[in-house]
DNA sequence: CTATGTGCAAAGGGTTTGCAGGGGA
DNA sequence: TCCCCTGCAAACCCTTTGCACATAG
């Protein structure tokens, strides 16, 4: 059983074939889908999954910490699991819309300490680099 | 003559009253209005402007790089008014959503120097903390 | 005078919701 | 069985757009 599924059972949410499926999807992508990517992974498996039922899962499933909503650029969320150990950033090359994950301790650290200094406790944050790759052959 | 009307007329774009009213309200404020606020503000010069039209003008200032359009966890899209001069980031408060300016030189460079190691220019970049207030007589 | 800009209302796109029927526990 | 959950379609909210009129240059 997955976390998803150990999460509904512990707060007595009912887990039923669309959670699950819902569960699966996300856990098996690796990109970052949006609502109607995930949409069309969820109806390839049971074509019966509504797209309501699709918004509300992952409201449920974001509520409960178990993904993490993105909001890169565009007007649209995407979605990750939302993995304790592997706390990350994203990086997006506005050229190919390509999005990179990059680990940075002293930018997690510096976000602490700034807000601390501010007087405040960092409860969560919100961080995207923007950028184009680097001709490397014009030095 | 403000940076408004000096963009303008040097892209040779008319320098209508709406335009003139919407640049001035923007430079009136030193908050991060919605649109619908600005919309509001700029009702109160003259009460025939028309929330397309604001629309249209916040979107064109920010192409010309004129204004910063924020998105603070909600759906609804901030402005303030660009100031190179006078780079900073946001942190709201979750409980009473005061928006904190600060500044960081520390940060800026580790964006960009992050950026450069993953092989990118950085372009821009959005960054915003969300925190709590430290309650400092739990001391 | 003419092309650009405006106001209005309708359309768009993403997301949420009311309701009646369905299905886990 | 009982209540939570789902599917459908309509509603919502913010933003954009088509069109006819207005106006800056």
């Amino acid at each position: 059983m997955n976390n998803i599924e150990k999460a509904c059972k512990e707060k007595k949410l009912k887990l039923t074939s669309q959670r699950k499926i819902i569960a699966k999807v996300l856990s098996n992508s690796n990109d970052h889908p949006n609502v109607e990517e995930l949409y069309a992974r969820a109806n390839k498996i049971d074509s019966k999954i509504g797209i309501a039922t699709v918004y509300r899962t992952l409201n449920l499933f974001e509520q409960l910490g178990l993904i993490k909503r993105l909001e890169i650029g565009e007007r649209k969320a995407r979605y990750e699991e939302f993995q304790r150990s592997n706390e990350h950033f994203h990086l997006v090359d506005i050229e190919s819309g390509n999005i990179v994950e990059f680990q940075s301790r002293e930018l997690e650290d510096l976000k602490h300490k700034i807000a601390h200094q501010l007087g405040f406790k960092l409860v969560s944050s919100r961080l995207e680099l923007y950028g184009t790759l680097l001709k490397k052959n014009k030095y």
